[in-house]
DNA sequence: TCTGGGGTCCTAGGACCC
DNA sequence: TCTGGGGTCCTAGGACCC
């Protein structure tokens, strides 16, 4: 009954009553894979992947031709292969998806600013206040199927609801290209009969915790009582499952977000002994996050590693610095010590990865005269150009690295204010230093 | 041919302060 | 002198989502 019913409404002009249901999820169809075949239009109607071609990779997006056979995302693109040997694997071109992302917000920005966009092929609307401009949700979520496609060739899924969980369950159900409203007053009927798996934050983990406990479908969830629930998967996991099983979801549409970590990691093609390849990668990688963390202008309070084994084991490993930070260098010297204290001899790294969090705002306006990530050398003498220009104690060692000047005296001095950085007692900044003939080659080939 | 890379959120224990 | 309890910060791990 529960599909049958889905499919009849995926029509929805008709009469839906879709008066309460103004919280849009707007979810693109096989996003990466159908970017790519805009540009690969002999591939339309066959199993298609995107990933990259070598050993470790896993499908990022797959046609539903692909799908058909077997095939899901992060699914090993080997395993793919094998489901679907017709498959063609296409390299993903993440500036491409980027691009038509940003044309999809565009349009639904149009529509109200009231938008979330929740991944790059994401986006939840609040369509309350646009009713009355607009026309009914059924009605805004069709013009903006249409308006997508005319504009990318893209399709996506619309689902409508009253509250966020529904609509992504609409969208999901609605899928592909299509749409479903769920009236407001049928939420419970459409909810209950669906597989625990169905609800927001239950995975494969949590469904077997529920499934030993005799929980199959979300009206189980529902009918449990709340104090069962939570001594079961936890006060918070508990009661918002018991809320959404019972319709209930008071999260609002939020448009903005602030990122609260930015990181960047990377699995070796080959598990890695050598010590000196593991901080080359980590020292790309600290650098990539300091250009990040910069270009959002923001510092990072706390430098976090994270440590891939060759048997999966993964430990992450952190630590929070006198001085927030956005200098690659300076979240290397970190990762670097946090790398070398956690490592034992012999140790196979498969993935390496370097994270900022605790993120704080960089003072606005702090001008970057020196580009953070050159050598230490470079800076000082920055320092001598800067008070040439604008004479000396114009201009505080903060703004040379970045980070908001704290006081106007500081003085502008970088090795001083490494010193200071690096405050902790006793600690040797050996590891932290590479030797000059690696960065050439730290920047290596291998890549794309 | 085993298992990516970007994140968020929750839990739990210890340190530390009052 | 036989040991409370709350709050906050830090760290580590893990579940989950796309």
């Amino acid at each position: 009954m529960g599909r049958g019913d889905g499919r009849d409404r995926r029509v929805t002009v008709g009469p839906v009553d879709d008066a309460g249901a103004t919280k849009l999820h707007v979810d693109m169809d096989a996003f990466y894979a159908s970017v790519e075949l805009l540009d690969h239009p002999e591939l339309v109607g066959l199993p298609a992947i995107v990933g990259h071609a070598s050993g470790r990779a896993v499908v990022s997006s797959a046609t539903y031709e692909a799908r058909r056979a077997g095939v899901r995302s992060a699914m090993p693109v080997a395993q793919a292969l094998r489901l679907c040997p017709s498959a063609v694997v296409l390299e993903p071109h993440f500036d491409k998806y980027a691009h038509y992302s940003k044309l999809v917000v565009g349009i639904l920005g149009d529509v109200t600013p009231l938008v979330e966009q929740v991944s790059i092929d994401e986006a939840f609307l609040d369509v309350a206040g646009a009713v009355r401009l607009l026309g009914s949700p059924a009605r805004i979520g069709a013009g903006i199927r249409r308006r997508v496609f005319d504009a990318t060739g893209l399709t996506c899924s619309v689902g409508a609801a009253g509250t966020k969980f529904m609509a992504k369950l609409a969208s999901t159900m609605a899928k592909p290209d299509g749409m479903l409203v769920i009236p407001v007053a049928e939420t419970l009927e459409f909810l209950h009969p669906l597989p625990i798996g169905a609800l927001w934050g239950v995975g494969p983990s949590t469904q077997e915790t529920l499934h030993r406990y005799g929980l199959r479908t979300v009206g189980d969830v529902a009918s449990t009582p709340l104090d069962v629930l939570r001594g079961w998967v936890g006060d918070v996991s508990g009661v918002r499952l018991h809320e959404l099983a019972n319709g209930i979801d008071p999260r609002t549409v939020q448009p903005e977000s602030r990122e609260k970590s930015i990181g960047h990691e990377q699995t070796f093609e080959h598990d890695v002994t050598d010590r000196a390849v593991a901080r080359r990668e980590l020292l790309r990688l600290a650098t990539q996050v300091g250009a990040r963390l910069r270009s959002h202008s923001l510092v990072a309070r706390t430098v976090s590693l994270k440590l891939r084994f060759a048997d999966f084991r993964t430990i992450t490993r952190s630590r929070t610095l006198a001085e927030p930070t956005n200098v690659g260098k300076r979240i290397f010297a970190e990762a670097v010590e946090l790398l070398d204290a956690a490592l034992q001899p012999g140790d196979a790294v498969r993935l390496l990865g370097v994270r900022g969090e605790n993120l704080l705002a960089d003072g606005a306006g702090a001008p970057l005269l020196w580009d953070p990530d050159e050598d230490w050398r470079d800076a000082e003498q920055a320092v001598d150009r800067v008070a040439a220009r604008f004479g000396a104690g114009t201009i505080t060692s903060a703004a040379l690295v970045g980070t908001r000047p704290r006081s106007v005296g500081d003085t502008a001095n970088a090795g001083v204010l490494r010193e200071r950085e690096e405050g902790r007692s006793g600690r040797r900044d050996s590891a932290a230093d590479p030797r000059p003939g690696d960065r050439t080659r730290d920047q290596g080939p291998s890549r794309g």
